[in-house]
DNA sequence: GAGTGGTCTAGACCACGTA
DNA sequence: ACGTGGTCTAGACCACTCA
């Protein structure tokens, strides 16, 4: 954990905790330098943690200001989390449905966004989660065999994501999205109780580990009333 | 014009140029640091910038790597814009049709979004997007006539973005957007030439200036098959 | 072990908002 | 005019990867 990390975390403490209300100024960048014993840049920089969380904004001249900080709804998952349902959930009782697991041959467009060649075998999974006892998304995913070594059943009921990140041991870099409306189609029909004419919601993901390797490439879809994705955009100064 | 942006450009340029391939290495910090003449902050600053835009990756103990730019496709559009349609869409013919415009008093809901209070009035506009002839989105935005002042059809009809910065000299801090699927409503029928059953993909969105206040809460409504909105997301080191 | 990028410092100057 | 945050430097040490 590097001071930054850490000026950040007790900062955004304070803040959730009304020290720093909303609308107030924060401490400016030298008493906070005097606080913590760190240099200039060190305060700078668990600024921007914070400024691009949303939860502050600064002002050259000005100082730097505390934000509204109830903005994301209840219902509405962040399109930037890699922690899988598992932790979005948290609290609330989910099960996973196994609908298909095999491993198989990639298409074209598996080859594609994967970006490996035609005789790289993947896994293929269908998964419906399930949040409270209603059927809540359907994640379509494949994974190269050589990257995700052994998966199992049970692995599949329990978090994908947990197995890469403490069985397996490797890092996420990063991830391209991409977010679309769609008719539903037999899957859709059949586990989240859709009818002919709910619409779909349905989010394109692929999935970069630090090595630049793709692990995942998935397709998730839920009803339009159960769902929806927000993303928070700061601009940088 | 900051010195690390300026190098952004240079190395950005030359991966888009190939002179630095996908794949390949950039030369490391400390080379960099010789060729520009400055400290290795703001080369980590440059490397910062092209990082966020999914340029290059960055590994400690190895070196920085250029990634594969293709990602994105054409059809789709970053969740991440601010320019407006005008821009996104530059080289195609783009048309607004102005199916309303007046201005009231805010219900709770706008109230809420661009926290107002009742008694402020909005400006309340509704306007078809065409591209290439072909209907494209739906936008029902909200503004306070305190902030965008002196709105006119005039303006409407080319960018609202280019007037509030050039003319009104206002500078955007973020946007909090929100993206669900809905069942089309009676003016999705009329304007995007939807059946009952085609899905809609809506972009709601509020809009931060750099005073704190908001300027727009809008909701951009567009049919299942026209448009997608992608995340690029990269996780920090 | 050699080489890489990540963090951190102390101090300087600059651009901007407020009054 | 003053105080604020943004940029930049030169140099140091550390964590990590890879041969």
């Amino acid at each position: 954990m590097t001071k930054y990390e850490q000026i950040a975390d007790i900062i955004r403490k304070r803040i959730k905790e009304g020290i720093y209300p909303t609308d107030s100024w924060l401490p400016n960048q030298v008493d906070l330098v005097d606080e913590f014993q760190v240099s200039r840049v060190t305060i700078k920089k668990a600024m921007n943690i914070l400024t691009m969380e949303g939860l502050v904004y600064s002002q050259r001249g000005a100082g730097t200001r505390v934000l509204n900080n109830d903005l994301l709804g209840v219902d509405n998952y962040s399109a930037k989390d890699y922690e899988g349902l598992s932790v979005q959930m948290k609290g609330r009782d989910l099960k996973s449905h196994i609908i298909y697991f095999n491993v198989e041959f990639p298409d074209e467009l598996v080859q594609k966004r994967l970006m490996i060649s035609a005789h790289q075998p993947v896994y293929k999974i269908i998964r419906l989660r399930i949040v409270d006892g209603n059927p809540y998304v359907i994640e379509h995913s494949f994974m190269p065999t050589n990257i995700v070594l052994n998966l199992t059943v049970d692995v599949l009921k329990k978090s994908i994501y947990d197995y890469i990140h403490q069985e397996l041991g490797l890092g996420f870099a990063g991830a391209l999205r991409n977010i679309k409306a769609d008719r539903p189609d037999d899957y859709d029909k059949e586990f989240l109780k859709c009818g002919d004419c709910d619409p779909i919601l349905e989010l394109d993901q692929v999935i970069y580990l630090k090595d630049g390797k793709i692990i995942d490439y998935s397709r998730s879809r839920s009803r339009f009333d159960q769902r929806s994705y927000s993303v928070l955009d700061v601009i940088d100064n």
